[in-house]
DNA sequence: CGAAGTGTTGAAGCAAATCAATTTTCGTGG
DNA sequence: CCACGAAAATTGATTTGCTTCAACACTTCG
C-alpha cells in the first residue's frame, strides 16, 4: 500500500525519488490509536508534528456548554498540526474519529524535510489547502441547507480520499458516527439521520456499515453544488468533475511560485 | 496616525526600527476604493499583495443561487491575499465592505520584506491567526445561537481593532450594513436586525450611525462566551478579558520558534 | 428635494432542534 | 459462538429559531 502522505504531497509538486525516500523514512515509525482519543489537547503545546496514515481524525473545539464543533477532518496523508508550532498555544484539540494509525514526526525531522525545496513548498500548499477547505466549510455552513451541506462534505471526502488512494471511483469507507457528522455540520445527530435517509431515498448515496457508495458521482456533485477547485488537487479531477460547467477553468495548474517561498 | 500594518505585526514579534522603516515604505503608496468594490475576483490570479490600511473589506464566496457567504473580514492592518500566491487560482473574491484605503505591495517588495527574519515570522503569524479566526467562526456558526454569534464577532472586532489603534476601550466604528453582517453570520438581514435590537435591549451594545459602543465589555464577552486566546494577540488582553476565568492560561506568549521558519 | 439604499416591523411558514422511546448494531466476555 | 450490555441508528411528536415576504420609515447623498 502506497504512503498516503507521499501521495498527497505529490498532488502539489513533482517529488523526486530522494524526496520520496525521505518522506518514507519520516513516516516509518507508526503507532495505533483507538477511536475517540485525543492526540493533542487544548493548551498543550505539541512537541512533534502528527500525520494520520490511516483512519479519520479531527480538529475540534469544545464550547463551555459542552457542545462541540469539529472544524477539520484529517484523513490519511493529512498533517494535524503543522501550523501550531508557530503560535504559542493550541486553541483547540485534536482527536481521532475512528481507530487510526498515526506518525509523530520530531521537530528535527521536519526541519530536515523542509530543507528540500519541493517538500517545503508542498507543506506550504497543504497548509493553504487546509485553509481553503475551512473557507468552503464556512460558506457551506452559512448558506447551504443541511442536505446539500452533507452531500458537499461527502463529495469533498471522495476527492481527498481518492488523492491518497483510499477511495475508488465511487465509494469509500466512512468510519464515523452520525453524531460526529452532526458536530461537523453544526446540526443535531437526529437531523443527520434524517438527511442521510433523504439522500438514500433519492438514490444519491448508499451507506451501510460505514461503507459509502455514490451511484452517480456527477449527480451528487450537482446536487451539492460541489466545485472541486478549492481542493487544488492535480490528479483527481475525474470525468465526473471535469465535465461540469466550464471545464477549461477547472483544469489543475502547477503550483505557482510563492513570494514567501522565494525568499528562503 | 500610526501605521496599522506595523501595529499589527508588532503583536507577533519585536520589530526593529529598520523593520518599521521598511514596512512604512512598503505601505506608502495608498489608494482609495469605494464601498462594495471588488479588489480581486474569483479566478483572477493576483499580481500584488493587498493590505487594508483603512476601512473594512472581506473575503467572500458566491453560491450559484446568488447568495453570498463572507468568510473573512479585513480590518486595517490585514493582508487580503498573502497566501493565494502559492495556490494557482483564487477560489473566492475579495471586496470592500466600506470605503477603504488599500495598499498594493508588489511581489518584489514582499520578497524584500520576507528577507528579514522578524517580518517573515510576523507574516507567518498573520496567516496562522487568519486560519485560527476561520476556525473560531466555523465553531461559532455551527454551535452558537445567532445573538451569541453576533456578540462574539463584535468582541473579536473590538480586540482586532484595538490592536491597530482603531478602537478605544469600549467602542469603534462599524461601517457595515446589516446585510453584510447577515452574509457573514449566515443568517438573514431581517434576523440581524432583530438580534441587534435584542442586544440593545439588554444594554449589551449601542449602535447608531455606524458607531458601536459596548457599555460593559466584560459582560458582552461573558454573553458571547468570548475567549481571546485564538487571536494570539500580545497587547490587547485588557482588564476585561484578563480577569475572566483562568487568567494565568490567558497571558500572551512570545511567538514560538517554527520548524518551517527555522529551515529558511 | 427626490431616489435609492438601509433599517424596522409584522405575519406566516419552514427547517431543524429537542425530547423521548425503540430498534439495530457492535463489541466484549462468558 | 452466543448472550449481554452499550453505543449507534431510527422514528415520532412537539417546539423553536430563523426565514421569507411584504410593507413602511428613516437616512444619506447626488
Amino acid at each position: 500500500m502506497a504512503n498516503p502522505l507521499i501521495m498527497k504531497l505529490a498532488q502539489a509538486v513533482d517529488l523526486t525519488a530522494e524526496d520520496r525516500v525521505l518522506l518514507e523514512f519520516a513516516t516509518a515509525d507508526r503507532r495505533s490509536v483507538g477511536a475517540n482519543e485525543d492526540l493533542i489537547q487544548e493548551c498543550e503545546p505539541p512537541e512533534t508534528v502528527k500525520v494520520v496514515m490511516d483512519g479519520f481524525a479531527c480538529r475540534y473545539k469544545t464550547l463551555p456548554d459542552g457542545r462541540r464543533s469539529i472544524v477539520a477532518w484529517f484523513v490519511p496523508g493529512d498533517f494535524c498540526d503543522l501550523h501550531v508550532a508557530i503560535l504559542g498555544r493550541m486553541d483547540h484539540s485534536i482527536g481521532t474519529l475512528s481507530p487510526c494509525t498515526v506518525v509523530e514526526i520530531p521537530r528535527e525531522t521536519i526541519e530536515e524535510l523542509t530543507g528540500h525545496r519541493r517538500i517545503l513548498r508542498a507543506l506550504w500548499w497543504a497548509t493553504l489547502v487546509d485553509a481553503a477547505i475551512l473557507r468552503e466549510w464556512l460558506a457551506s455552513m452559512g448558506r447551504r441547507q443541511s442536505d446539500r451541506q452533507l452531500a458537499h462534505l461527502l463529495c469533498e471526502l471522495l476527492l481527498r480520499l481518492r488523492a491518497v488512494g483510499h477511495a475508488d471511483h465511487d465509494s469509500y469507507q466512512l468510519p464515523v458516527t452520525q453524531e460526529q457528522m452532526a458536530d461537523t455540520l453544526g446540526i443535531s445527530a437526529v437531523h443527520v439521520n434524517r438527511v442521510l435517509q433523504h439522500l438514500r431515498e433519492q438514490d444519491l448515496i448508499t451507506l451501510q456499515s460505514r461503507a459509502l457508495r455514490i451511484p452517480d458521482v456527477e449527480r451528487l456533485m450537482e446536487f451539492a453544488d460541489f466545485d472541486p477547485t478549492y481542493l487544488h488537487l492535480r490528479d483527481v479531477l475525474t470525468e465526473a468533475s471535469m465535465h461540469r460547467r466550464d471545464s477549461s477553468q477547472r483544469a489543475s495548474q502547477p503550483v505557482a511560485e510563492s513570494p514567501l517561498d522565494e525568499a528562503t
